[in-house]
DNA sequence: GCATAAAATGCAAACGTTTACAGATTTTCT
DNA sequence: AGAAAATCTGTAAACGTTTGCATTTTATGC
């Protein structure tokens, strides 16, 4: 298509040395005298050489270059974990493909091929389910994965995540000190893993252990409108105190229960599980369970980045500390 | 690295033709026998056989990837847009690279450069405002670049934008017929193409057709807190109406009015001027001009694979249409 | 100054495809 | 049936690098 302007074949020529050796001075290679050196550099300069990466990653078999699978671009939630993505990536030269897969034009095992058939270096993956053919494809390639914010199902992979369900249980705990003693759990993707394996325990475990009669369980609520409809739904249930996996659900039902002349937090508890900008624009502020996104984020590429160079990884399920932060959405301040 | 399982020699072999024949079933050339292709699909699929896209890539001088160039993330404005660009790239089968410009690791060419060493087909462009060493490094390798969402001062380049002065003029209209006579302007970056050329003329236009008095105009407010921390200035200059570029700033600024005991819109209207999630879920709800910005991610992709493929593209300059939405943060509605 | 080791360089074969072009096979037409 | 046309298939040369190995050059020690 466009045509390649300079070439390795250009530079040595022109600096009187052999392919071989320029290719060592473009890679940093020491092996090359200080003069030769100089004199191919110079002529890269001259010539504004630019090494194509596609015939590198071919000829070396790495492609500096790592797959980035999210549900979704525009949730915050996953807009922060790939910021401290992208920020150490540039750090350690890798560019990042990013797929986005809850618009299901291809099949998620599709998507992941197609970054496998790139020759992609490393993935992270944050979706919150990795299906069995996903983690079935990326078996196949030994292309190292890191989740983010998420878990599999057998912990095959590794990951970086908080402790849900201790900071779930504190949350919890915090509204039924409040006095709530109706609490509820309001989660998107109720098969996720992280919302099957620990968070509706720890809140199960909870209302048991409190004695807090049948658990109220709202699955599959998953945008601002899902939460703003649901609203009503807790007042039919008497909920006092919910906790909410999703930020912008969160939001719906804050709004919802101004709209109806509700307060917050007398009326209702909300703490939201997982602090975006939204929680905190947003009046009353909301309390959160605020995961560390950006550095949950940067702590995974850089573990990818070690697993791809196959350095040492001592601990390869990552658990980064939380903070509950308690704002204006609930009583104690 | 790791060991390519399946090449297309494998497949011609086992298939008793060449990889020629290969390479024309797996890209749906039409010159292949109906038995052969099937025999060929038989093997592919039997062994497994993905091709490798770099292979490819080098071979063909066509990567099917595309680079995104963005500021930031985090910013909804820029999600949006993104996420009108994938939806596209999905359905003609590009991959997206995606680089982040605004932490400043790599000065803004070098991360172009590195992306056009990549060999992408294409390049979307959404920071507001490009250099003059990206725009001559786009040039040097005559890859295609839209702007999405944004201009180059010379018209230089394919863009996806909107009526900003008209829109800018119209909002401003609003507050007016409301009233409010101490109108005020609120930009991130006053050098940015579209603030220079677009909104504040619209807007020093506005203020002398009316005979308005002096123009206030706040540069270099980029987020919540550079919002927040405006308002008393605000106060001290009588502002009763602003129009603000960015919704994180708009929500600074409408949190530390309500905090300071003040009323949105009597005290102080506020329209914001680029409609993401932010500004529909804080209350009161921000009046918005209603870029399309999915739309405009989308056009602005489609029009880069007309032009990576060499396909007529009458308009390289489209401008489309975006509504002026009134909120509770505005008076009349 | 010479043998030897170390450092620098070059050669050429990968890497896994695509794609002219030529050659072989099949179809069509008379 | 045979010639011409149309369709199918194979050969081999790209594409632009990296890298193991061999070779040459330089440094070192005596």
């Amino acid at each position: 298509m466009h045509k390649q302007e300079v070439t390795i074949y250009d530079v040595a020529r022109e600096a009187k040395v052999s392919m071989a050796t320029v290719s060592r001075v473009v890679n940093g290679n020491s092996n090359v005298r200080k003069e030769t050196r100089d004199r191919v550099l110079e002529v890269i300069k001259r010539l504004h050489y630019q090494p194509n990466a596609v015939a590198q990653g071919l000829a070396s078999k790495r492609t500096t270059t790592v797959g980035l699978i999210v549900p979704d671009l525009t949730n915050l939630y996953f807009a922060e974990l790939s910021k401290g993505i992208d920020d150490i990536a540039l750090l350690y030269k890798y560019n990042i493909i990013i797929t986005s897969i809850e618009n299901r034009l291809m099949k998620e095992d599709q998507v992941i091929q197609s970054l496998l058939n790139k020759q992609v270096d490393g993935v992270i993956y944050m979706s919150n389910r990795l299906s069995d053919e996903a983690a079935d494809a990326f078996k196949r390639t030994d292309t190292p994965v890191v989740l983010a914010g998420t878990k599999d199902n057998r912990d095959d992979f590794a990951s970086v995540t908080i402790d849900y369900k201790k900071a779930d249980t504190e949350a919890l705990n915090l509204m039924y000190h409040d006095g709530k003693k109706h609490l509820g759990i309001v989660v998107g993707d109720q098969d996720a893993v992280v919302n099957s394996e620990n968070r509706i325990p720890a809140y199960e475990e909870f209302m048991e252990e409190n004695d807090l009669g049948t658990p109220r369980i709202y699955t599959d609520i998953k945008d601002y409108s899902d939460g703003y409809n649901l609203y009503p739904q807790l007042v039919k249930d008497g909920v006092d105190g919910v906790i909410v996996t999703r930020d912008i659900s969160s939001v719906g039902i804050l709004n919802s229960a101004m709209d109806a002349g509700k307060k917050v937090p007398e009326d209702l508890e909300i703490v939201t599980a997982s602090a975006t900008q939204l929680a905190s624009v947003v009046r009353p502020a909301l309390t959160t369970i605020k995961q560390p996104l950006y550095d949950m984020g940067a702590v995974a590429m850089r573990m990818l980045t070690k697993l791809m160079n196959n350095e040492e990884v001592d601990d390869t399920h990552i658990v980064l500390p939380y903070e509950l932060v308690k704002k204006q959405s609930t009583l104690n301040q």
